[in-house]
RNA sequence: GCUGGUGUGGUGGAAUCGGCAGACACCCAGGACUUAAAAUCCUGUGCGGGCAUUAACCCGCGUGCGGGUUCAAGUCCCGCCACCAGCACCA
């Protein structure tokens, strides 16, 4: 009887339904496993490969999980605010919710068809009010903690569509992905998140994390710590002082100028009456300026003179101070001293403008220089000596830790450590998202809604296009933004909406604990599930979403809201689906694979070997047609075996099988506990080979090779261990274990290389150590005709592998 | 520009520690079964040569390129090239 695969779908899908197969239960006695692949944005075009490919792997892991008797959490939803939904009901003239119910049934109605071993029961939609309402409630925690606060910041604002663009449509030219036409910055009051105050605690936390060194790496260079100083520069003719910041303060007397952000306060009140039309100029030209614009390279450095002059502390030097826009005010300090000599950019900026550089870190052993290009490497102080101050002759690190300690002792500088991470702009001025739990009074002092008047859902608007103005389509619904509270203030909603980062910030641990409506998780349910054991996802959200999940949950640590500090142990990213042409998959290249087609023409449980025999999971793999063949055949020729009933017996079956057998298992569990599916594949196709040779087969090798194929192809292997004589249900059947005795090789062969070249090959008992190898490998009639009488040089024997004999002469 | 990754047969990819390169598949070729085809099964399959007769056998070369270390290098070291990804004036 022939594998029927829509119908084994059909019916295993249904009684893993019936039977509960994966009702998670959170007060099992089983030790817990958490498996969560990144939740999907549900979009109108419906489920395509690369969501195929991920939920595949976590799905193997689940199962796998589950056959060694965890009790494993794999739970399932979607991440539904977001602005193509908006766009999208902007289109169609409808509500955004209704689009997104539709979209979440087609994206369920996808995965179901797949076969994931999902608790159903456990889904969660970000946009709706009840999960949204904990989305609001958490941010009222952090907002009372201090990490919530508004601040001007630019906005992108398309002139074209006027309307605001989230950065997720703007790419690296600054351009509109909807029209693709420049944006400008606008600046706009808006709220944002001080993840800045947990830099230090998200570099420390990813020590103790199981991550790939380069993801680790990624976000530890995106939070970019520095250490240097901050130094005071008094002004020559003006009150105050300007402070800098520098991760080189050995090279303070090298210091010609200085520069401020155009943003910087100070730019208005210490420019010279005669610089001020210049000045006014360039400020205004780079405030209308993207950073995206600012950023570009290889443009000339621009900037102005102020007309103002610093004093320098070392040396009591006037420098001239300018205005430019390669220094930012969004980090440090906003305001750099310039040490042309040792610094690339300052040097290139010096020599536009011709400012002076001096040299004060010299490569050892070389002579002055007049400096061709700035010298950033190590060398040796010189120039820089200065009443009580003398660092000529130090090297860099003695130097540093010198001018640090006198800055300190005169109250002129201190040590600082400085992040690259910068705050984050919490905010969209869109509908989609969830409504800020907050509002203006009268005086314009800020309140926070009741706890128990949340969830904050929604109004019904006529329009979700962003307003002119560039606030958001809520701004302009007087019935929803002016509310009497409780005390009977009259008060006004923030307009803004949350960014579509926020619902996923927390979701992981909504699974837990999904229906409390007391409740966003107990602690009770959070100590029991813990960290997620392996995160599946790509590495495009690594520096956004896995770094403002761990922000949040280190956030609610704090205030004991969660059990643990980190969320994510383990994360395992996937490769992407190319074309078959080897190119990434888009409409345009007309290479898109369609899951759904395939699961008509092959069934899902030969997609998903497919999937993973390709390549490595973290690889990029172009699909292939014609494994997809391959793995139907596959599938055909297990099948057969099993349906030989006449060459079963009881046990484990002949030697040869029996020794096959155990080989596999060690081997396969070891490559599903490194997630190396394609290989575990090919052992099971090299166990079903010898199962074939076998003129009898013995029912529990039939049994353990069923068991280690469920994860790849859960609905087949349940059909095959049904013809075994079983009940349904293979899914909690216990992974098989093998006998290491019966790995070891009773024989080996030994590779002979005389200088290093095989020349023979010879059988000999496993198991014999490197003197006793070597001897009987002398002993070869061969090997002694090659020798003819001399003894050789050197002998190198590895047991197990071969015998390297080294001859003399040539 | 900086950082990280990748580079292995006609193709996808294997190869814990430096120890028989090419597992497992795909493709292709030949054969069996068949009236025939499909399906299935079997055999072969890195390149070049000894060897224009098959088989067995033998020799040389071979993991992007060029050097090096080593008895032994896909694997380690130095210098390049190509492609992919991330960051991109962070003082």
């Amino acid at each position: 009887m022939a594998y029927d695969f829509t119908a084994a779908e059909k019916k295993w899908q249904e009684h893993w339904e019936r039977s509960g197969a994966f009702r998670t239960e959170d007060g099992s006695a089983r030790p817990k496993f958490y498996c969560l692949a990144q939740f999907p944005y549900p979009s109108g075009a419906g489920l395509h490969m690369g969501h195929v490919e991920i939920y595949t792997y976590a799905d193997i892991i689940a199962r796998f999980k589950l056959h060694q008797g965890f009790e494993v959490l794999h739970p399932m939803g979607f991440d539904a605010f977001g602005l193509p939904t908006e766009n999208h009901a902007i289109k169609e003239g409808l509500h955004p919710a209704i689009i997104t119910e539709r979209n979440c049934a087609n994206f369920r109605r996808q995965l179901k068809d797949m076969g994931f071993s999902y608790d159903w029961s456990r889904e969660v939609t970000t946009s709706d009010p009840a999960y949204y309402r904990w989305t609001q409630w958490i941010w009222k925690r952090l907002y009372e903690k201090g990490l919530a606060y508004k601040a001007e910041v630019p906005v992108n604002w398309c002139d074209t569509c006027r309307i605001v663009a989230a950065n997720e449509e703007v790419d690296a030219e600054g351009l509109h992905e909807r029209c693709g036409k420049p944006t400008r910055a606008r600046r706009r009051s808006q709220w944002m998140f001080r993840i800045t105050a947990y830099a230090e605690q998200l570099l420390k936390g990813l020590e103790e994390l199981d991550w790939p060194e380069s993801s680790k790496k990624a976000q530890r260079d995106w939070i970019g710590r520095s250490e240097g100083a901050t130094v005071f520069f008094g002004l020559a003719e003006h009150e105050g002082r300007i402070e800098v910041y520098t991760t080189r303060p050995d090279t303070l007397f090298g210091a010609t100028y200085m520069v401020l952000a155009p943003e910087h306060p100070l730019v208005g009140r210490i420019t010279v009456p005669g610089e001020r039309a210049a000045v006014k100029a360039y400020v205004e030209r780079a405030a209308g300026r993207s950073e995206f614009e600012r950023g570009e390279l290889n443009k000339e450095k621009t900037g102005v003179a102020t007309g103002a002059y610093a004093i320098n502390p070392v040396n009591g030097e006037r420098i001239p101070v300018w205005v430019a826009d390669y220094v930012l005010m969004s980090y440090g300090t906003g305001a750099i001293m310039a040490v042309p000599a040792h610094d690339e950019r300052d040097f290139e900026f010096a020599r536009v403008h011709k400012l002076p550089v001096i040299e004060v870190v010299r490569p050892e052993g070389a002579a002055p220089s007049t400096l061709e290009q700035a010298h950033t490497g190590e060398g040796v102080m010189v120039n820089s000596r200065h009443g009580d101050l003398d660092l000529d002759g130090l090297r860099q690190r003695e130097a540093v830790a010198k001018t640090i300690a006198w800055l300190e002792a005169k109250g002129l500088g201190q040590r600082k450590v400085n992040y690259r991470l910068r705050d984050w702009v919490f905010a969209r001025q869109r509908y989609w998202g969830e409504p800020f739990p907050i509002y203006y009074l009268e005086n314009g002092a800020a309140a926070l809604l009741d706890d128990g008047d949340l969830p904050l859902e929604l109004p019904e608007v006529e329009s979700y296009q962003p307003t002119d103005n560039g606030e958001s389509p809520l701004a302009p619904l007087e019935n929803w933004i002016r509310f009497k509270d409780r005390q009977g203030r009259t008060g006004r909603r923030e307009s803004d909406t949350m960014p579509n980062w926020a619902g996923s910030c927390w979701y992981y641990l909504r699974f837990m604990d999904p229906h409390n409506s007391r409740e966003f998780a107990t602690l009770e349910r959070q100590r029991r599930w813990g960290r997620v054991d392996v995160y599946v996802g790509g590495t495009e959200h690594l520096n956004l979403h896995d770094l403002y999940s761990r922000f949040w949950q280190r956030a609610l640590f704090d205030l004991g809201l969660v059990a643990e500090p980190e969320p994510f142990q383990k994360l395992l990213h996937q490769g992407m689906m190319l074309g078959p042409d080897g190119s990434k998959m888009s409409k345009s290249a007309g290479n898109v694979v369609n899951p759904d087609q395939i699961l008509v023409d092959h069934g899902t449980d030969v997609l998903r070997l497919n999937l993973c025999f390709m390549g490595p999971v973290e690889a990029n793999k172009p699909w292939s047609e014609e494994g997809l063949f391959a793995m139907r055949r596959f599938i055909g020729r297990v099948e057969r075996l099993y349906a030989e009933h006449e060459a079963w017996e009881e046990g484990e079956g002949e030697l040869a099988a029996r020794i096959a057998l155990h080989r596999t298992v060690k081997a396969v569990t070891a490559d599903m506990e490194r997630y190396r599916f394609n290989t575990a594949i090919a052992r099971l196709m090299e166990l079903l080979n010898e199962l074939q040779r076998q003129v009898r087969r013995g029912r529990k090798a039939l049994e353990a090779f069923a068991v280690m194929l469920s994860p790849f192809a859960p609905h087949f292997a349940e059909e095959m261990w049904e013809r075994l004589g079983h009940g349904g249900g293979i899914t909690r059947a216990p992974y098989p274990g093998f006998d290491e005795s019966l790995c070891a090789e009773e024989e080996v062969e030994i590779a002979v290389q005389f200088n290093g070249k095989i020349r023979l090959r010879a059988k000999v008992p496993g198991g014999l150590g490197a003197a006793e190898l070597q001897a009987r490998m002398l002993e070869l009639p061969e090997v002694r005709e090659k020798l003819a009488g001399k003894p050789p040089l050197k002998v190198i024997a590895v047991p197990g592998r071969l015998v390297n004999i080294i001859l003399g002469g040539g």
